[in-house]
DNA sequence: TATTGTTATACTCTATAACTATA
DNA sequence: TATAGTTATAGAGTATAACAATA
């Protein structure tokens, strides 16, 4: 049974569980253990995103506003992000990242990139070539 | 600033990004909320390498031995796996997923891939080509 | 009256400690 | 005596419900 030139369906069988698995692997590479997953991805997508506010980042994270009261506290504590007033919303506050706060996350991307840069270089400069040219179809893949 | 055609770093920061989120978007593609993420990702492991042992999937998933205790426990409930005696070690149980629960991995699968599907097919044949080619490379990098 | 955000409280999930059975 | 697995109990993290402040 031969598999077409190409097959969408097969593609996405092949490129799935990969894409999981490096994914993954990728994510485990943590430097600092001290934040949990929820206040990091938190973290990050106030980086990405902000100044937001709380009930935004709820949803964003998908999760209830009183769960993000909690995070975002904890974050505040830490002087990861800091609260400004809404401009013309007195109910609002608004969250961003603290100077202290990016520098943590970016010790943890270094890390991630770490990891992957010592697995990539030990391919031949022609995978790497592939993976380059295959690096923005990817991020296309999660933009559509 | 030019880019070097074979820069490691820069393959790197591009990569990560970029499967980070298609990764997390995909396993956003659920068919039954019905199991958490922690009796998936046990029965995921145990399909993968089973049989196993509670102590071997507890290792597996990161977990310490009550908690995956609980976790079969409810997995056995439902009739997703099944637990048959060690040969010769008559402490040890051996863990293995039943055809029910093969039936629920592969539904939860189909929907990943669907959903994969569809934005596959929103790419050019060239560029899907170029996917074809990275996916065993991407591949590579998580069994190094 | 509706919405933002917080506080109060309960539930789920995981962990550590203690216990039972087998090697 | 050591190891596999379970049970008992406690600690995080998230949810729903109720409340205060502002639109």
């Amino acid at each position: 049974m031969e598999t077409a030139p190409d097959d969408v369906a097969e593609l996405a069988a092949q490129l799935r569980p990969a894409l999981l698995r490096l994914g993954r692997m990728i994510r485990n590479q943590r430097v600092d253990f001290s934040l949990t997953l929820g206040q990091l991805s938190a973290l990050y997508t106030i980086e990405k995103s902000g100044p937001l506010s709380p009930r935004q980042i709820a949803s964003l994270e998908r999760v209830q506003p009183p769960s993000m009261t909690k995070i975002l506290a904890s974050l505040e504590e830490l002087d990861f992000i800091r609260r400004e007033p809404h401009p013309t919303d007195g109910r609002q506050a608004l969250i961003a990242v603290t100077p202290k706060g990016e520098e943590y996350l970016q010790i943890e991307r270094t890390a991630r990139d770490r990891w992957l840069n010592r697995r990539l270089a030990m391919l031949e400069p022609a995978e790497r070539a592939i993976l380059m040219s295959a690096a923005p179809l990817i991020d296309k893949l999660a933009e559509i």
